[in-house]
This record gives C-alpha cells, sequence and structure tokens, in this order.
DNA sequence: GTTGCTATTATGACTTGGTACTAATAGTAA
DNA sequence: TTACTATTAGTACCAAGTCATAATAGCAAC
C-alpha cells in the first residue's frame, strides 16, 4: 500500500538522516515505489547521494566540544505560570541543542526544558528533583518549537509532588515525563 | 626521477594515511608513475580503494581502537568503554553546571552524563534513548567529580536493550538511572 | 646476443551507485 | 476529452574502481 507523495518524501528525509547509508535501491523497496521515484524525491529534496553523503560524514568534524548549557535556571521561556498547578513553557530548537550530524536534537535538552519546568511549577524555590520516569516519543529536530506543559497532580504516599510534564510539537506529543519532587517546606528527612 | 618500488610503496602508504581520500589519478601524479601502478601497489599493500576509504571513515571504522569513542557528544570523560557490556565516564562539576545560587548541580546533567553514556555503551552509534527512569539520589556540588557507570543488563520483552546506569561522588551513589534504549539494528517496527 | 625476470603501462570488460534525459502509462480533476 | 501530476521504464553516461590479459622496457645471468 502506498503513501502520497508528500508524506512519503517526509518520511525519506527522515529515514536518510536517521541512516544516511542507506541505497536507493533500499530506500525503493521501504517505500515500496520505483528507484526512479526515489532519486525523483532526493532531487527534490536536495538530498544529495549516497557516496556524497558518505563522504560527507566522512569529512565532518565529529571531535565537537560539549557545550554548556544556557546558564538560565529554567531551559525555554515560560509563557504561562499557575504555582502548583501548571505552567507551559517554549523551547526553541536551535543548532545548538541538535546533534550536528543528523538535526535531532539531544535527549537531554528535552529532559532538561520538562525538569526546569517541573521546578518551576513548584511554590518552592528549592524544589528537587528526586526521581523521573521518562518517555521519549520521537525525535526533535532543529527548527522545531518544543511546547512542554507542566500540571501538578498531587502528593504520592512519600510526600512527594508529582508532577506530570508532556511536551508536544505541533499538537504531536515528542515526550513526556512524570517528576517526583522533593519540597524543601515538607522534607520528611534532611540527609545528604 | 622515479624512485624504486619499495620506496614508493613505503610513501604510497604514508600517503594514504595522511589524506585517505585521495583518489588513484591524484597518487598517479604524485609518485610520477601510471595509475596502473598504483592500483598494482595498492592491492600489494592490502589497501582499500578510495570508496571503501570514505566509507570506512565514515563508519568510523578506520582505525577504531576501543579509546576511540563513539559519535555521540558524550557528557563526560569516558576512561573505560567495553561496548554492549559496560562503560564509565567522569563529569567534573564546574560552574557552568550549577545553579549560580546555590551551587547545587542541575539534575540534567546528571541525566546528559548517564544519558550519553548509555548511548556510547551500545554497540550501535544510532541507538536512542525510548524511555528512561531516573533517580536522584543527592544534590552534587560544585567540584565535585561524577563517576558514572554503566551497565548493559539485557534485552526486555519488547526488545529494547536495558542500561542501567548507577553514579556517584567518592563511592556514594547521588544518581541511578534505568536506560530503555531502541537499537537501530533490531527495531521492532519503524513507527514515529 | 639471448633468456628470464621484474616493473611498468595499456587495454578492455565489468561493477556499483548514481545523474540526466526522454518517453510512456495511470489516475484524477475539470 | 483534456490537462496535469505521479510514477515507471529505458538509455546514455559518469566516477572510481576491479580483474584479466597483454605489451614494453630495463637489467642481470649466461
Amino acid at each position: 500500500m502506498r503513501i502520497p507523495k508528500v508524506k512519503r518524501q517526509e518520511k525519506l528525509r527522515e529515514t536518510i538522516e536517521e541512516t544516511p547509508f542507506i541505497t536507493d535501491e533500499e530506500l525503493a523497496n521501504k517505500f515500496n515505489v520505483s528507484i526512479q521515484t526515489i532519486r525523483l524525491d532526493r532531487m527534490e529534496l536536495s538530498i544529495p547521494e549516497l557516496r556524497e553523503r558518505i563522504k560527507s560524514v566522512a569529512n565532518h568534524q565529529w571531535n565537537e566540544t560539549v557545550k554548556s548549557l544556557p546558564l538560565e535556571d529554567v531551559i525555554g521561556e515560560i509563557i504561562d505560570l499557575e504555582l502548583d498547578k501548571r505552567a507551559i513553557s517554549i523551547l526553541d530548537i536551535g543548532k545548538e541543542h541538535v546533534f550536528t550530524r543528523n538535526n535531532i536534537a539531544r535527549g537531554h535538552h528535552l529532559f532538561a526544558q520538562a525538569n526546569s519546568l517541573a521546578v518551576a511549577v513548584i511554590n518552592d524555590e528549592l524544589a528537587l528533583t528526586a526521581k523521573s520516569v521518562l518517555n521519549f516519543k520521537r525525535q526533535v529536530r532543529q527548527g522545531e518549537r518544543v511546547v512542554a506543559k507542566a500540571f501538578v497532580e498531587g502528593i504520592n504516599e512519600k510526600g512527594l509532588t508529582l508532577v506530570q510534564v508532556d511536551s508536544f510539537v505541533d499538537s504531536e506529543k515528542v515526550f513526556s515525563g512524570e517528576f517526583h519532587m522533593y519540597r524543601s517546606t515538607e522534607k520528611k528527612e534532611n540527609n545528604e
């Protein structure tokens, strides 16, 4: 069964970004079209042929230095905040957030945005993340805007505040996290 | 003026090691011999042709040793690596890692170190984090050294590879994470 | 001078993963 | 029916080779 051209081309680009060493023949098999269609698609999308891609990868300088994250406490820009209820922040994915080889955002930026929003939504500036459960739904690319929404869901039996954070690109969920937060004002014990 | 064969072949090997993207034609011009001679030389020296060399570099297999790092941006310094088994990295917490108001390391740096180590330990450079469960045990301060240790624990029923990462400061556990990783070579389905 | 060997060069068929171009076919909307 | 888009097929050509065969030149041994 064949998908529409626009969708196929979108997936083609993603596939080549994720597996740059794939041949046109393999792509034709994968998308159930002819090799000429793949080549027409690549031409329309300005995606170079396999050997050019291999050469680009080989030529690229991989030894990037680790980039320090921004010094702000909040990753992203808070655009809505209701303490102890909910908050929203946005993060525009720039090239400093992505792996240069495939323009995919590093997971820890998504986590950093979500985590800092979870801390920010709590009416306690000394709140700490004790535990979190993260789900990465799909890769985020340079140029996309991540909207993170945090909801305070209550306190569990251990006295930790539960904050759920869901992140979206264009109403498509790309990440979700469950954050179990210490509040400094409700700590049962103070140990380090 | 032409140099003897043995010397030429020695210089040929050196030249290709220094500039692996050089063509046979360029080598023939450089050594003042025919392109067939270069090809005979390469055959005798078991030096692969240009496209194979480019492919090797691109695949990061050229001169790969255990101490060569995988192509991910690793947070921290890998000091031990056994692919698909275990890895260790260290991260010295500087002021760029901490909140300025209390010198406490932000959680996402610990996560970033652990996550990148979980990716690095997997023998698949396209590995992705699908899900993770994080436990922050205590705060980490500026000036402390975080030693993260990753162990590949196996594959769960969903086909994801489980990697456990524990981080220590002076043999005291400060963080633990359970990472559920996609491998590109074992994907059960391709959805997004 | 001849023979045998090595080194070098030339030639041609073929491979792989394409580009570029032309042309044909099918589906669909107007 | 027409016009357009999407797709496919066919063909010439390209680059950087491999592989095989054959020719030539230089040189040492006899």
